[in-house]
DNA sequence: GCAATTAAGTTGC
DNA sequence: GGCAACTTAATTG
């Protein structure tokens, strides 16, 4: 029988004591908003706050509204160009302990050089085609965001000093190979840090994605995943990785309202040691396309 | 690996 | 306070 195991008492209130709970433990450990949580960055078409979110050893940076357009009603096209695209697949099933599940969202791919495979979400290495021009436009401005942030407007100084948040050296160098050579003038393709982007359609408050983590195993160990959120807010819901032992509770521990036009940053060592979620929420009126950027290892 | 189910707590009228 | 709808955690397969 499905779902019928013995479940644990829950005492009234409980989860409010959590709450409370973890509200206080956020406080002291995890989450600082002091000076240096917002970082105000001087960029071409204005000034751009972002913001530290990161968790103990969950480092995560947030910019908003700034991606997709620069009014709701450029996003609000984008969002529906996106939702056209040819490549949805509406119906994705696969099988989890010999049970088909059926996926609560739609998803479609996309790799720069159109051969690349990736794992998620039960599927083993699906194949991504080519990225259409507007993803790449999108994925081209996340680009822009992150080295206009990172080499020009960080500094040296702030990279180490914000709580949780330290920018890798590797990946700074990485930037900076990529700045080189889009300068170099007899370089051929444009270099880029992304070459793969994921696409979840949650067409409703009804349409969600359970807890789980990406998969890290075949990404570039040092380059953040970028994901960019158009359309309705959705909350972003954290809790601690399942490791060894699981007698431990794992309820939320937090949760980021990912709004219209939103780019979330989340560097290694994240995905190691928490889970994330999109939660049903029935009030949530109107779809919300997310594009998750990856720099994937090719084989 | 993650949707589906269940039980129980919370919220809103 | 009572009910319904929603939210949450725990569990299964």
């Amino acid at each position: 029988m499905k779902g019928s195991g013995p479940r644990q008492a829950t005492l009234p209130g409980l989860w409010k004591r959590e709450q409370e709970s973890n509200e206080k433990s956020k406080r002291k450990t995890s989450r600082t908003y002091d000076a240096v949580s917002y970082h105000k960055c001087d960029d071409n078409n204005g000034v751009l706050f972002w913001e530290n979110k990161s968790l103990v050893n969950g480092p995560m940076l947030l910019l908003r509204g700034a991606v997709g357009g620069s009014t709701s009603t450029q996003r609000k096209n984008t969002k529906e160009a996106l939702s056209s695209l040819p490549d949805w697949d509406d119906s994705v099933t696969f099988n989890i302990y010999g049970k088909e599940c059926c996926m609560r969202r739609r998803i479609c791919q996309y790799s720069s050089s159109g051969d690349i495979s990736y794992s998620y979400s039960g599927l083993k290495n699906v194949v991504a085609p080519q990225f259409p021009m507007l993803v790449y436009e999108i994925k081209c401005q996340v680009e822009d965001l992150m080295l206009n942030y990172f080499l020009d407007n960080l500094e040296p100084s702030l990279s180490t000093g914000i709580k949780h948040f330290a920018v890798p050296p590797e990946f700074m160098a990485l930037l900076r190979a990529i700045r080189e050579s889009r300068n170099d003038p007899t370089s051929g393709e444009r270099s880029e840090i992304f070459n793969y982007c994921l696409l979840n359609h949650y067409r409703n408050g009804e349409e969600y994605m359970s807890y789980h983590t990406d998969d890290e195993s075949s990404l570039h160990p040092h380059c953040p995943i970028a994901s960019v959120s158009l359309g309705s807010t959705r909350n972003f819901d954290i809790r601690q990785r399942k490791k060894g032992e699981t007698s431990t509770k794992r309820c939320r521990l937090d949760r980021i309202p990912l709004g219209d036009g939103d780019l979330l940053l989340m560097f290694h060592p994240m995905q190691e040691n928490y889970e994330h979620c999109i939660p049903v929420e029935k009030r949530v009126v109107g779809d919300r396309i997310n594009l998750t950027f990856r720099r994937v290892n090719k084989r």
